[in-house]
DNA sequence: ACCTTTTGTCATGTGACCCTGACTATATGT
DNA sequence: ACATATAGTCAGGGTCACATGACAAAAGGT
């Protein structure tokens, strides 16, 4: 599952503890999330989405349809 | 976590085992996500949201913003 | 009455998603 | 040289999201 979460961050200048502060989950899951370590929960998704104000289908991309 | 799966399914006449079918989970895994037993994963959202033609937004709700 | 379908639940097991703490490496500033 | 900030990773542990198999209750069809 790809993400946007780098590039939104970046723009903010946001370091990944700050954002791991913003959303209530430590760094390092950030960092996993960044990396594409694992993907987040739906709630985690959620709050992601409404900090940047956009949708999840904004933000993350699980590659359309799967055959 | 509240979601709209049971009315959805019930719009189209499937059971759970072909919801669970078309979604590639077990029935009881549907079960347990219609009766809030837990949360579906991120990747399996969006299969949810696009079998349906819906955004995840549209079919699953955490309560908009909590603190 | 019998059979099938559907839903709900329980038990047990595995891997994913989080945590804390620690360590390394790079970059910046004094 | 030293301290700080950031990013990445690993170890160890806890809870949640799946799996399969089984059991029971309710509804419908014959």
């Amino acid at each position: 599952m790809k993400n946007r979460l780098k590039v939104l961050r970046a723009e903010r200048d946001w370091s990944q503890a700050e954002l791991g502060a913003r959303l209530d989950v430590s760094r390092q899951a950030v960092n996993a999330i960044e990396t594409g370590k694992y993907d987040p929960s739906l709630p985690l998704a959620f709050r992601i989405a409404r900090l940047f104000g956009m949708t999840i289908e904004e933000i993350f991309d699980d590659g359309g349809d799967h055959g």
